[in-house]
DNA sequence: TCCCGTTGTGTGGTCTGACCACAGCAAGGT
DNA sequence: ACCTTGCTGTGGTCAGACCACACAACGGGA
């Protein structure tokens, strides 16, 4: 791999050079930085015009740097002046996530079912940590979560609220700021895609209902530190959560055919 | 969650409406019809001039907009004229994701021990799935690189090249191209803060080949199609290749004390 | 007729200089 | 002591121009 000669006989292929543009070089910078601990989360940035200055560049290109930057989730930018103007490391992986794979969503990169299941993936390792190691004071938002899902009348954004709210909860518990962050791209923009499919489901009450339970049953299974056990509820709930979504695990099976969120599935090649 | 009055008694804070900046108009436009299907991967977009006409728009705004797109890694931009220049849509998550990581691996935004501890979530699916679904087939080119790794006085970047491919091969095993993008971006991006510690283990002829042993293990478990005893191979890999990261998974160990790479691990508050 | 420079045209890349809206702050007046 | 009023610096936006590049059509030469 990185070699030339790929079989079809002839040994061209000598493109990828690409001359740099300024603004990757300005990002270049900026990264170097950053890599450095020079800067660090909550600093701000010269302004564009002095930043354009020191580097030797028109302003155009720092500010295509600073969107790119934007666009990781790592600056944020204000206008006016005061200390909080001006633009300002942060570290909103979530956020820029959600766009990523929101986008590639659109594009079919991804289907639904990879999202699902990579979910999955990641929340299987929290559901685990959090078994080990969470105490009840850890597990009280999600405990409050829970209690509020169960409101007579509950609106279905409300629902959605605090479903995301829970799931982001259990990768909290985590203590890893990686499994949040896709967490919690994952549930924005799956919401995007599915949201319409849940509005449209047979018996929302019922459905509301059994998935309130899924959460019930994954929270105790963590409180009582039993991993497998919360694996498997998990496992239950996002079975159902996405009936025609094949995860393809090994692990049990709950009730199986519950209320479903009906979305579609990609056929793989 | 989203209500004002945060507790300190004053029931200021309206501030978060921000006036969208015509870039997000732009970028909305953009995505409009990527989610609509109208543009797809491989299509071209108008040219930045005639885009920012139709629109209404300068072309700065609309760069910055292209930026973004491309920091998503669903576009490229060639100079020049003929079918492959322009914007054109693309599908490449790997890169952007790496970039994405790696710069919050830059401002400690995740420690390395996040990211190894995603890795295992992902790639533990992955072999998983690999163990259930792929034929030997599938597993030619894995079967490859394990054999050149064993090459006498192979080049220890020759050997990151190949365990590389292992891994990303690994996962493009489980049909998730989201999986295989997150696998790329984790492994260009530890890459970048971990390669120096590799080059200064202590014996890297014996790490290198207990390594590859591991790979050879992991593979031979996929083949017998024992996705248990694959999982366990690939923990005992991580385990030795990151042995100062605490995954905290209950799965058996191997060897334990291997030839590390010796990378740091932050404290948990 | 065929080949090969030449020129044309459209692409992204870059720069300059200007103006706007906004937010804070300091100087001034009341 | 308070309020008003500008000043200043921030990002946001725009128009217009020029560059390097790469293909494609043209035209002259063999």
């Amino acid at each position: 791999m990185g070699n030339a000669t790929t079989g079809d006989g002839q040994h061209s292929e000598w493109r990828p050079v690409r001359r740099t543009r300024t603004f990757e070089a300005v990002l270049d910078r900026i990264d170097e930085r950053i890599a450095s601990g020079e800067l660090r989360v909550g600093d701000r940035l010269p302004g564009e015009r002095q930043l354009a200055a020191l580097l030797g560049v028109s302003r155009p290109s720092v500010r295509e740097a600073m969107r790119v930057l934007e666009a990781r989730g790592v600056l944020t930018a204000q206008t006016g002046s005061g200390p909080d103007a001006g633009a300002i490391l942060v570290a909103d992986p979530g956020r820029a996530l959600s766009g990523l794979v929101g986008t590639h969503l659109g594009l079919s990169a991804f289907a639904l079912a990879d999202v699902v299941e990579a979910r999955w993936a990641i929340e299987r390792l929290a559901v685990e940590t959090a078994a080990r190691e969470a105490d009840a004071a850890d597990l009280a938002p999600l405990r409050k979560a829970v209690a509020e899902m169960r409101a007579p009348g509950l609106e279905l954004a409300a629902f959605h609220e605090l479903d995301t709210a829970f799931h982001v909860g259990l990768a909290e518990l985590s203590g890893n700021p990686l499994l949040v962050a896709f967490m919690t791209a994952i549930r924005t923009s799956v919401h995007r895609y599915a949201a319409r499919a849940v509005e449209e489901m047979t018996d929302t009450a019922a459905g509301v209902t059994a998935l309130t339970d899924d959460h019930a049953r994954i929270l105790a299974a963590i409180e009582d530190g039993d991993a497998e056990r919360a694996v498997a509820a998990l496992d239950t709930h996002l079975r159902r959560a996405y009936p025609r979504v094949d995860r393809g695990t090994g692990t049990d099976t709950g009730t199986g055919t519950g209320t479903g969120t009906g979305t579609e599935q990609r056929e793989r090649p």
